[in-house]
RNA sequence: UGGGGUAUCGCCAAGCGGUAAGGCAACGGAUUCUGAUUCCGUCAGGCGCAGGUUCGAAUCCUUCUACCCUAGCCA
């Protein structure tokens, strides 16, 4: 059984109420604006960079809003300007947004696709005298654009219709030049909204454009196209961000002034999503590319939805993030911790658990046979049993994390340091014996003794280990990889701030790279099978987690079996208060 | 300055005249072969400020304040 259009698909539970959900309802319920029709909205980002996190808010505002009530969404490419828009983000885009798991079907459309109707619409306007063309050179247009206290002026807005009609005429057949006119909606010069005081509708531009060439040399503005498209795509919600909230009368002007087909679609604006100690928009993107501050549009440092999946971010923390956060009108920045939440939630039900020392020290266990081995299954996720064991091997000579060795421990520290018995992971219990020098006095190597009776970790006589459970690889048994550790790339919480400049705001040390890691050697094989992969950068690379230190992934781009790169998603959260 | 918005715990956020949900963070404690996870507990005598209406106000009214957006032939 088909299910009923608008009915909520969720019981209506209060927790996911927001003020779009509620507009939506009393829209559709009996005696509202859209009584019986299906809630249709969609998602219009400009092609001319990548997506990041606040896109996918956007995503999931509005094809999550749609699903909930049985409706539909489409992706539409907002390309109206000629100048700025490339087909080569195009395809990036639809990429993401697979990827993130939303369809829009058979539904994908190009705002340049209305060209056509966009100007019979302007025709149309200029019919009614609602629209002229206007002389005014874009310098005139600023000065003769009026302030608080004056009014607009624009000496040819009574300029008589077949006149307008024969110069829109002329505009399209590019017989004006550039900047010479624009055609320019008649509305009220003397509007406190400055988007009304006759806004230009259409501009005279001779580029051509990524997918009409040049077949036009005229160009519909946002706030003309826009609601036109929406309008004629049977839009019911037209949902944005709250910038675009004093551009809503004009919204609504179009999509009254115009013979629309259908019904009028709604504007309703939400804030834009900020998250601290990083920067969302588009053009300071474009600049710590550009300029080298990062790898790429992909580095794993961005919050573009190509860096955060290369980083190891899934598509499902993503969207849970999105949905955690609300919606409402509240310019809210969220703390980034909210976000390695939801990837820490994930990542610890499906990653794959493994031991890396990404600082080696040696740890030699004195009194264990040279040359002997043996080898221990380990679980590899203990919150999914299901997720079966892997063998790693033991021997006198491992590595171990430098962290976990203090020569003079620290109060509560219970890892290793003389006389100190900790478990080696699934091993067997060691008792530090002491440790070996270089001559500045770096530990170059931790000594200890194992106990043979405590093979797997238990010890036979019962007795409870007072000492930590410490991660391991076995020297004879390893990988070397370089590891990628990643930190917020801005120091400052809000870089953004009016009076900064964000690139002062920069974090030196967002990148550290480790390339003497040591991992067990059963990866290769994983990378191996990763390398033979054809669309590396469109999905997740395979991820682990590295037993207390973090979880990792490998790098979608310079990991190789021969060369292995694993990029920190997220650290473990470390209850250890020093 | 004109116009448009927003103010509820460190960060989000519900609340729509009946006596402050929830999440994140933080902090205790329990369990744990990851100082992780899980689990339990604590966390606004108060809703930007000041008045007012009301039996009762975060919710209604008035003044004020702070912050954000906007004044492209960008979207």
């Amino acid at each position: 059984m088909a299910p009923e259009i608008n009915a909520p698909v969720t019981e209506e539970v209060a927790e996911n109420t927001n003020f779009i959900y509620n507009f939506i309802k009393e829209d559709t319920a009996p005696g509202g604006q859209y009584e019986g029709l299906q809630v249709h909205t969609r998602f219009p980002p400009e092609p001319n960079g990548y997506l990041h996190i606040g896109h996918c808010k956007a995503l999931c505002i509005d094809f999550g809003m749609a699903e909930r009530f049985n409706g539909i969404c489409n992706l539409r490419m907002d390309d109206t300007n000629p100048a700025k828009e490339d087909t080569e983000y195009v395809d990036a885009i639809k990429q993401d947004i697979h990827w993130l798991g939303f369809d829009w079907e058979d539904r994908f459309y190009y705002g340049s696709d209305y060209f056509e109707k966009d100007y019979e619409y302007a025709i149309e306007l200029i019919k009614k005298g609602l629209a002229y063309v206007c002389e005014l050179s874009p310098e005139e247009f600023r000065l003769n654009r009026g302030d608080t206290e004056h009014p607009a002026v624009s000496p040819y807005r009574d300029r008589p219709i077949e006149e307008n009609l024969e110069l829109f005429e002329k505009m399209k057949n590019g017989e004006i030049e550039e900047g010479k006119m624009t055609l320019r909606a008649k509305i009220d010069l003397e509007s406190g909204n400055f988007n009304m005081r006759d806004p230009v509708i259409y501009r005279i531009r001779f580029i051509n454009h990524h997918r009409q060439g040049n077949k036009w040399c005229i160009f519909p503005m946002y706030d003309f196209a826009h609601p036109i498209q929406d309008a004629l795509e049977g839009i019911t919600h037209s949902l944005c961000s709250l910038e675009y909230e004093e551009h809503r009368p004009l919204y609504d002007w179009v999509v009254n002034n115009v013979s629309i087909p259908y019904h009028k679609p709604r504007q309703i604006e939400f804030a834009r999503l900020g998250i601290d100690h990083t920067v969302m928009s588009k053009r300071k993107l474009r600049q710590l590319v550009e300029e080298g501050y990062v790898s790429g549009w992909d580095d794993p440092r961005m919050p573009t939805l190509c860096g955060l999946r290369r980083r190891g971010y899934t598509a499902k923390s993503i969207r849970t993030f999105c949905d955690s956060i609300g919606v409402a009108k509240n310019s809210a920045v969220i703390e980034y911790a909210e976000l390695e939440r939801c990837l820490r939630d994930d990542l610890n039900q499906i990653a794959e658990r493994t031991m890396a020392v990404i600082h080696p020290v040696k740890l030699t266990v004195t009194n264990y046979p040279e040359g002997q081995s043996e080898e221990f299954e380990v679980e590899n996720n203990p919150v999914d049993p299901s997720q079966g064991t892997h063998k790693i091997t033991f021997s006198k000579n491992l590595w171990m994390e430098a962290d976990d060795f203090m020569e003079e421990p620290i109060p509560k520290y219970k890892r290793m340091f003389p006389g100190n018995e900790v478990r080696l992971k699934g091993a067997y219990l060691v008792t530090c014996t002491g440790c070996k020098k270089d001559e500045n006095g770096n530990v170059v190597e931790v000594l200890c003794e194992y106990d043979p009776e405590s093979r797997g970790g238990n010890p036979a006589d019962g007795r409870k280990v007072k000492g930590a459970t410490i991660h391991w690889v076995d020297t004879e048994n390893c990988a070397d990889a370089e590891v990628r550790l990643y930190d917020n790339l801005f120091l400052d919480p809000q870089p953004d701030g009016a009076d900064k400049n964000f690139l002062d705001c920069m974090n030196p040390d967002s990148l550290v790279v480790l390339r003497n890691c040591k991992v067990e050697k059963s990866l290769v094989e994983i990378a191996k099978k990763y390398d033979e992969d054809e669309n590396r950068s469109g999905e997740n690379a395979p991820t682990f987690q590295f037993m207390r230190v973090g979880f990792f992934c490998l790098d979608n781009k310079d990991s190789r079996a021969d060369h292995l790169v694993f990029n920190r998603s997220v650290s473990l959260k470390d209850g250890f208060k020093k």
